[in-house]
DNA sequence: AATCGTAGTAATCAATTAAGTTACAGGAAG
DNA sequence: CTTCCTGTAACTTAATTGATTACTACGATT
């Protein structure tokens, strides 16, 4: 499978609208930094808007975070943006006529939860402030070396 | 992105071998019960044997579990499968010339990687043995209900 | 109000990946 | 030596992602 990173250019996304919050937002210039299209970004702050995590305005380059950034974990993010997903699937179709094929289904899915939900207990536990945070800090030791 | 079946189905299919190993386990009696084709369950053997968690002799329908069942975590299988690829993909093309784009790889990959951790230390928690004893408990459930 | 720049979104395209299929070489066993 | 099977490569098909194009509608500025 081609691994989507909509969940990662989404986090961007939110970090970028905090950090260049003085500039002009708009979705070219957030693209611009994601290297993608407009249009792209424009579907992702979408999505996060109708997850309740951003607001913005027809027309106006005004995406504005909807929570203080401590508010918003990545795992709210990870649900805005890939929540219909699970991280691992179960097959579907296999033989129900077969002991192994008729019951796989019912004890994997079980199992792969508890995966998905011990992953996203983590998630839970960093906020965007963490994320934008450390960004700051692995940019300081860049201005450092120079 | 398609989501990928094939650790699911590697588990099946080493179910399988385990629960009919008194029957003639060709792969294509195998691929009846995952209903695909004798081809990709070849192509999974091939990777579960690379893995050293099964033993397969050419030209003959004798594929045979390298381990007993309770030594071969859901995790082994994962990484024989799909160890190569992390479950949450952080982008790989930004721009390297804004703060955000310059930084956000690096962040990200931690705690995307902390998030996987926790996934798979919950499948290594779990046994072949613990699905085999599942699907024989669901299968009883279903022969009483008749 | 006219215009310009922007958001929102649908529709289409291109690239990638997974799984299914075909084909065939080679081993094992009667 | 014939038959059945495994092991693999090559190709096809289907699904998904992200990029692109095109358009409508909104808002601010003049």
């Amino acid at each position: 499978m081609r691994v989507s990173t909509r969940f990662s250019d989404s986090i961007h996304l939110l970090a970028y609208i905090k950090i260049y919050a003085d500039t002009r937002l708009t979705s070219d210039a957030i693209a611009a930094s994601i290297e993608t299209s407009p249009v792209v970004v424009r579907r992702l702050m979408s999505k996060l808007r109708q997850a309740g995590l951003l607001t913005t305005t027809p027309g106006t380059a005004q995406p504005a975070l909807a929570k203080p950034l401590s508010q918003i974990s990545l795992l709210s993010v990870f649900y805005a943006i890939e929540g219909d997903k699970p991280l691992l699937a179960v097959d579907p179709k296999t033989n129900p006529d077969c002991i192994v094929g008729g019951n796989i289904q019912t004890v994997l899915k079980q199992y792969y939860q508890e995966a998905q939900t011990a992953a996203e207990a983590r998630l839970a536990k960093t906020s965007l402030q963490d994320v934008v945070d450390n960004i700051l800090v692995e940019q300081a030791k860049k201005d450092a070396r120079q």
